[in-house]
DNA sequence: CTTGCAAATGACACTCATTCCCAAATATTG
DNA sequence: CAATATTTGGGAATGAGTGTCATTTGCAAG
């Protein structure tokens, strides 16, 4: 999908060029890649859904509450994290698409869960052409979607 | 796409009709249909747009906010309003699909603004087919999906 | 049209997710 | 190493949203 040549997830070194990843993209906005958003990036590339504040400093109790929420900050404005709002009392947060490939959420309305789903590329198409033809009818800058089906989850 | 006959927004007498389709869906569940959730009712129809709960106070500054937000949840409950997450500082509110039709959202990221939009059935069919085909491989229980675009308004 | 009772109201206190603050620590540059 | 800039983390502050409770309102039965 993207023109760089990112490794996938089965690759032997694909944490270690990933950092590498990231820390340029860091660098070229004046950001140190410092041990505590690396811990960040580690726990959300390992968990692989979307994860609460509570979630990451339960995974990594070494990040301090203020720092975790300072750096996640500073990674979805480098476009390295994605913050997602599901409604319940934590906001989500996960590795942006360009390093976890688009994709769609499950959400589940009753424990606040969130689990990824992708979706055929006919649909993707089909809907990415859709929302284009009406923002450029309304003079709106898309830049990403979001899908979502929300429900109960299977443990609901 | 529903069964009962509710009237369109072009009617004469649209918003009466609406109050006494939601009076007899609160009484069901043994709440009255008090005018404070007349009126909360009445600036959301009217603004037809998502809005804050300042948004709504501002609209008609009679509504106690603590009142407000107490009814805007009974409201919810009760599947007259939908509450949308945006990510900005406050949740937005609006009228639920069986009574503004089923539709989508521009969200802008800059100033947290949310429009309306359709999209065609084509589209809204696919998709709905690919997520529940989805869902039932997860044993996940769809109950509806959300397809917003987010990116920058034209005044942004 | 009272009386009784459950639901609703609104002012205010409170909770808690998130942000702010700032002195100490750490990295970068010359 | 000195000088400068960024980062850290503990705790205080902020503020959206919720809880409390005494008072009011709406409805039903007599």
């Amino acid at each position: 999908m993207t023109a760089e040549s990112l490794p996938v997830p089965g690759d032997e070194d694909y944490l270690a060029e990933m950092h590498l990843h990231i820390g340029a993209r860091l660098a070229r906005q004046e950001h140190r890649y410092t041990s505590g958003r690396r811990q960040l990036v580690e726990v959300l590339a390992q968990a692989n859904q979307p994860m609460t504040l509570p979630d990451i400093v339960a995974a990594d109790p070494d990040l301090a509450q203020s720092s975790a929420y300072r750096n996640l900050d500073v990674l979805v404005r480098s476009g390295v994290i994605r913050r997602l709002s599901a409604g319940g009392d934590h906001t989500h947060f996960e590795l942006a698409e360009p390093l976890l490939g688009h994709h769609h959420h499950l959400i589940c309305i009753r424990c606040g869960s969130i689990e990824d789903i992708h979706l055929g590329s006919d649909v993707e198409i089909l809907v990415d052409q859709s929302l284009s033809d009406i923002a450029s009818q309304t003079g709106f800058t898309p830049i990403h979607h979001s899908l979502d089906l929300h429900g109960h989850c299977a443990d609901c």
